[in-house]
DNA sequence: ACTCTCTTTCAAAGCGCTTTGGATAGTGGG
DNA sequence: CCCACTATCCAAAGCGCTTTGAAAGAGAGT
C-alpha cells in the first residue's frame, strides 16, 4: 500500500493525503479524519527511503562499532548506551544505524554513512588522546556527539562525558584518608581519553598527599576480568603490596575479587577497593548495599543525554558546541575500610 | 556530489556511469575505469536512500531492542551476538538498523520497520516459549532468523540455536557422576524458551539416575549477578543445601561464587558450579584453565552464522527453511569436584 | 453583481538512483 | 557496398514521497 493507492481510494490528490496524514493545516479537519482512518485500516506505512529522498533528512543515527580486528572485546557498555540513546532516538523519530569497521577504517565507515545520506548525524564512542575522527566528522559536516572527550583535540564540539579526572580523584582521596598509602590503579587502556584523566585524578590525589607514585601499582589494558584478575595477582606478589586497588571498571574488580579470594584475602578488611560503576543493568554493584565502593555514573542515562543533544545538534546545526560534564557519584560499600597496617597500629 | 554531477564531469550519461560503477558489462573498460577514477577522486557515493528506492532493497538489516519498559535488563548477549552479525553483513554489503521498542509493542515495531522499507530482512532475538512474533513475521512475508527457538510454534521457519537440552543434560549428569545428589538449577526467566529446554536437559538427566526433583532448587528469573547471589543465598540456608549448582549465564555464576565466598564455601571442593558460557569478548572464563566448569558455545559466532542464513533467506526467499542446531562444549575447569559426602564417606 | 480573501484541493516537479528500450557507431561477412 | 551484428552509450521513465505554485470554491465586503 503506497501514497498514490490510498490516495485513489480516497478520492483525494497524494499532496492532500500527504499533508493530512503529516499534519499540515491546509487540509480540512473532515478529510484529515478520513485520511487518517483510511491510512490505518489499510495499514498504510509510508515509504522511508523515499519520504528521505524527499525531505533530505533518513531520521536514522549513526553508530558505528570498531569490528574488533586488534581488540577482541565488544565493549561491554555499548549495550547500555544504546539502550538509553534508543530511548531517546524513539521518541524523537529517530532509528539508529550500525556499520561496522575494523579499527583501520573506521574513518572511512563514518564517511561513507553519512555522505551516502544514510544517517542524519553520527555518535563518537571511547574516543583516545588526540582522537583523529573528532576532525575528520567536523571536516565533513557531520552533525555528531562524543561520548567522552578528547585531550589534545582543540576545535570545539559536543560532548558528554563524566567527570573522570574529579572521581577518580575523589575516590583517591577517600583511600588516602583511609589511611592507605600504596594504592594501585588498574586502569583501562593508555591511549583511552577516560584512562588518561583518571590517572590524572589519581596522581593528583597522591601528589596532594605527598605520597610516593609507584609505577609497579600503575596497569592499564582492555578493562576484563581476566585483567583485573592478572593484575591483581601479580601485585600481591610485590615485596610491598598494595592495600588499596583502583579499578577501572566493576568487570576487572570482578577479577581482582577473584584474586583476592584464592589469596585467602578478604575485601575491605586486607585490601580495600574501589571500583568504576557504570551502572550497568546485568551487572549491578549489588542491590542495597553496593557491593563495591564505587564511582557510579550510568551509562544508560549518558545514551540518553547523548541523544538528545545530537537531536539538538541536527535541528539546530549552528548553535554554539554544547558540552555536558557529569559527576560521579562515590557511593561506599563494603569493599573498603581503613588501611590495615594502620588499624593495627 | 551526486550522480548527476558525476556524469556531467565525465560527459557521460548517467546510465552509462552508474552501470560503470556497478560492474554491468555494456561499458567498456577504458571508461569503467575513468569513471572509477573520477568516482574516486571525487569522493563519490551514491545516496543509499536513492539507490534503495529505485531498487527496492535497502541493504538494512533490522533488530529490534526490547526497551525494558518491564525488566530493566539490557541483554548482555546482546552486543557480542550483534558483533558477530555486523561483521558478515559488513561483508555482503548490508548495515544494521535498530529500532527500540517497549515489550508491548515490539510486534509493531517488526511490522512497522518492514513495511515502512526500511529493511530487507529481521533478526528475531531471545524467543519465548509460543513466541507469537514468529507468526506475525511469517504472515508479514519478512525475511527473518530466529536467534533461539520457540517450542509450541509449528510452522517452519529460519532458526539457529544451541542445544540447550543436551548441554544441560550433559552438565547435570556430569555432576551426578560426581556424586551429586542435590543439585540446584539457576535458570533464566521462566518463559524463555531456552531456559525450558535447559530445565527439561537438567529434569532428564535426574530422571535417569532416578535421583528426587526438588523444587526448591530451581529458580529462575533474568539472569543477573545479584540474582545468582540472591538465589544462591538462600539454597544455603536450606536445611539440604545442594552441593552443586547449574547455572544459567556467567553472569549469574559470579554471583553464585560470591554469595559461596560470603558462606566461606570453596567452589569446587564444597560446592561445584557449572555456568552456561557464552563465551563473551568481555568475560571470558579464565584464560588457560577455566574458572568455572561451563557449558560453552560462542554467541558472537552464533551472530555470524545468523547474518549469513538471514542473508541467504533474503537472496533466496523460496529455499525450505534452515536450521542449524550448535551443540555446547562441556570444558571441565575448577569449580567442580566430587560431592562432598561422597568424599567425605 | 463583482472583487477580494481565505480555505481546501490538486497537478506536476523534484529528490538521486536504476533500468528499459532505443540509438549510434564500428566490424566483418557476403 | 550493404546488411546483420555487436559494442557502447544515451534519454527518459519510474521508485514513493514532499512541496511548490496554482486553481477552484466559499464567504465577505462593497
Amino acid at each position: 500500500m503506497n501514497l498514490k493507492q490510498l490516495s485513489e481510494i480516497l478520492r483525494l490528490s497524494q499532496t492532500t493525503v500527504s499533508r493530512a496524514l503529516n499534519g499540515y493545516p491546509e487540509v480540512s479537519e473532515d478529510t484529515r479524519a478520513r485520511v487518517q482512518a483510511a491510512a490505518y485500516k489499510h495499514g498504510y506505512r509510508p515509504n522511508s527511503r523515499a519520504k528521505g529522498l524527499a525531505t533530505g533528512r533518513s531520521m536514522v543515527i549513526g553508530h558505528v562499532i570498531p569490528s574488533s580486528s586488534q581488540h577482541e572485546m565488544v565493549n561491554p557498555i555499548f549495550g547500555d548506551f544504546v539502550a538509553g540513546a534508543a530511548n531517546k532516538y524513539a521518541k524523537h523519530g529517530y532509528d539508529i544505524m550500525f556499520t561496522n569497521a575494523d579499527d583501520t577504517s573506521i574513518e572511512k565507515a563514518y564517511r561513507s554513512l553519512f555522505q551516502r545520506g544514510a544517517v542524519d548525524g553520527v555518535v563518537l564512542q571511547s574516543p583516545k588522546v588526540n582522537e583523529p575522527r573528532i576532525e575528520v566528522l567536523t571536516r565533513m559536516g557531520v552533525p555528531f556527539i562524543v561520548h567522552g572527550r578528547s585531550t589534545g583535540v582543540n576545535a570545539s564540539y559536543d560532548w558528554i562525558d563524566v567527570n573522570n579526572k574529579s572521581s577518580f580523584l575523589r575516590a583517591t582521596r577517600f583511600l588516602i584518608d583511609l589511611g592507605h598509602h600504596r594504592i594501585a590503579l588498574i586502569n583501562g587502556l593508555e591511549d583511552m581519553d577516560f584512562a588518561q584523566r583518571r590517572r590524572e585524578g589519581y596522581l593528583e590525589a597522591l601528589k596532594n598527599a605527598e605520597l610516593a607514585v609507584d609505577p609497579d601499582l600503575m596497569r592499564s589494558a582492555e578493562m576484563t576480568e581476566v585483567y583485573g584478575h592478572r593484575e591483581t595477582h601479580g601485585m600481591l606478589q610485590l615485596d610491598d603490596p598494595p592495600t588499596a586497588i583502583l579499578t577501572s571498571s566493576m568487570i576487572s574488580a570482578i577479577g581482582v575479587r577473584r584474586a583476592m579470594d584464592e589469596a585467602g584475602l578478604k575485601m575491605g578488611r586486607d585490601i580495600s577497593v574501589i571500583a568504576h560503576d557504570d551502572d550497568l543493568s546485568y551487572l549491578k554493584n549489588g542491590q542495597d548495599v553496593p557491593i563495591f565502593t564505587a564511582t557510579r555514573s550510568s551509562v544508560r542515562l549518558a545514551g540518553e543525554m547523548a541523544a538528545e543533544m545530537l537531536i539538538e545538534r541536527i535541528t539546530s546545526p549552528d548553535d554554539p558546541a554544547k558540552t555536558r560534564l557529569l559527576e560521579a557519584e562515590l557511593v561506599v560499600g563494603e569493599s573498603t575500610g581503613p588501611a590495615p597496617n594502620r588499624s593495627r597500629s
